[in-house]
DNA sequence: CTAATATATGGAATCGATATCATGTCAACA
DNA sequence: TGTTGACATGATATCGATTCCATATATTAG
């Protein structure tokens, strides 16, 4: 393997001056220049990668954490993440899944002490703050769509409060009066959200707040097939379920019809995130649409913006804003 | 930040000695191992990755790049890449979409160069194979879903020829005589294979080839709503449709119905990936099942086998089985 | 009791680049 | 003609670890 000592060797010049070429700096004369271009074109030689970030102390890559990949809203917010922003600015993106593992969310942030990583997004909170506070002190950390009381770092998500009030106060409007609710895990900040927003509706129009309709667990197609037998075992059942998620109202709505319900008549179903799913189900899913890309996007442009230029994080909460898109299912 | 240098002076013994205590080497008396640890947990000093990783000449990363991550197939596969795998041997996963564009291709390829990551996935192949090939003394670099007729690597994916024949033969003996095929890119080995076996199985049973049958750029749901405008555009329609890819019959199906069609009565389709979505639609989708975590899981132990045992590479192809599953659209 | 060996420790080189500082040359300007 | 400043170049230190080699001491074997 090449080296700047071989180049600069078989130029006979110092390596400082092979490495003023190679970073275009001034002070150089033309023919020598052009003579170390010359055999660096030869020798197919590169610059170290490994040399040069542990010159400077960075290694260009950032972090995002995630529960799981094989779920299209993140595979979306993934997507929105890599896109251009991070690989145009040189940096390069590492994903890891936590499946919900406390300990694959404190490696990702061991990566920041040992500066394997220059910055971390966490878009999942698998452990107690107390326990990801003290890796401040070693990177930029952000939240995204996530949420939590009082970090002070950055936070980027949508308004997952007001998205769910929308969602239940349409419901109401349209004459629902028993409402159910999923979520998939209970100890998520941005799920309490949810819940506040949905519970908000309910007693702004003096509706019931029934146990037995939350349903938990709520992730993908198959856990929206379970739903569904789970709720028709209730004894009071609703007439429609705010699902948190459009796989889950696909589940519920085919098992539904499956048993010889009629969907929406006597079950309405809205999903989340408005994944091209919703367009080819029977009957086609009423959901809320949420800027997924634009979120990829800004977090990490966020991120950049603290491990380049240094600004220091401090609390700032982002939210984007939702719409409810109505079809069929409601 | 501390180095080792510090936790050496404090400790008044050479640095040598705290890299033997840092490595679980010999040669260290007790008390001042124990000093040295506790030190080090005192100034909560972590070596650094970027020295380390320098030192050694390595990164402990790989990379894996896919066309995009917001289709389930690539999704799942690299869920099945980063399980376990990688990460309990402390490997780290970086995953490149390249949107087809080859520029994004030879970047990773780059990468190698630069000794920034240790190995590279290829799970698809947008430049010619001479671009690639001078890559190889850089590093290890595989084929994983996508075909090659002569590079000189491990080639990882499943038999995409007979998958192709069992399903037309299968639509074949359903008494289908006009059976339409849909690709996404038609420039992939992997896609030839496909054609080929689609082939094999209509002179099998001396059918016609027609080229009105063929339909491009078959990839998400929405290419799904549009072919099936097309295909009933086409003077002799066909009666079934192979469509490669479960989003794209998702597609197809949900158009064929919303237009009076029955399915599989007027047009049997049949997917491929045996993706959750198939179980959702009305009516279910045929479909063709193959082991996608599995794949995923085979193809980074194959690359750690080449980057931590110096394995050589060559030429290797090994094709995974896959089973047709039928139910209802056909 | 000496020779051989195991244990304990540190000095210095090294990995491949970049940054700092010193030095030398040459042209412009007062 | 002496001073100043732009240009050109290289020697050396440095980043934070590991590794090789030398040396000193303790222990065991013969």
């Amino acid at each position: 393997m090449a080296t700047i000592n071989e180049i600069a060797r078989l130029c006979n010049v110092s390596r400082t001056t092979v490495s003023r070429v190679l970073n275009n700096q001034p002070y150089v004369s033309k023919e020598k220049r052009e003579q170390i271009l010359h055999v660096i074109n030869q020798l197919d030689y590169t610059p170290s990668g490994l040399a040069r970030n542990f010159r400077a102390k960075k290694n260009y890559i950032i972090a995002i954490s995630i529960p799981r990949i094989d779920h299209p809203f993140f595979a979306q917010l993934i997507k929105g993440a890599v896109s251009f922003n991070a690989l145009e600015k040189n940096y390069k993106v590492l994903i890891f899944q936590t499946f919900y593992n406390k300990k694959i969310e404190l490696k990702v942030l061991d990566l920041l002490k040992k500066k394997e990583i220059d910055g971390v997004i966490l878009c999942s909170l698998e452990n107690k703050w107390g326990l990801i506070e003290p890796y401040l002190k070693e990177g930029p950390i952000l939240l995204c769509n996530e949420y939590h009381d009082s970090a002070p770092i950055p936070i980027i998500g949508y308004d997952e409060f007001d998205a769910s009030y929308k969602a239940v106060k349409y419901l109401i409007k349209k004459g629902h009066r028993k409402i159910g609710f999923c979520y998939d895990l209970s100890y998520s900040q941005a799920q309490k959200e949810r819940k506040a927003g949905y519970l908000k509706a309910l007693s702004d129009y003096d509706l019931p707040y029934v146990d037995e309709w939350f349903f938990g667990k709520a992730f993908n197609i198959e856990d929206g097939l379970r739903i569904f037998e789970e709720l028709i075992n209730v004894k009071e059942k609703p007439t429609a379920l705010y699902t948190g998620n459009d796989q889950v109202a696909a589940g519920v709505i085919k098992k539904a019809i499956l048993s010889g319900y009629k969907v929406p008549d006597d079950l309405a179903v809205i999903g989340y995130d408005n994944q091209l799913i919703c367009e080819v189900t029977t009957p086609t899913i009423t959901t809320i649409e949420i800027p997924i890309i634009e979120l990829g996007q800004q977090v990490v442009l966020e991120l950049l913006k603290h491990i380049e230029e240094g600004v220091e994080l401090k609390r700032e909460v982002m939210k984007l804003p939702t719409k409810l898109i109505i079809r069929e299912s409601t």
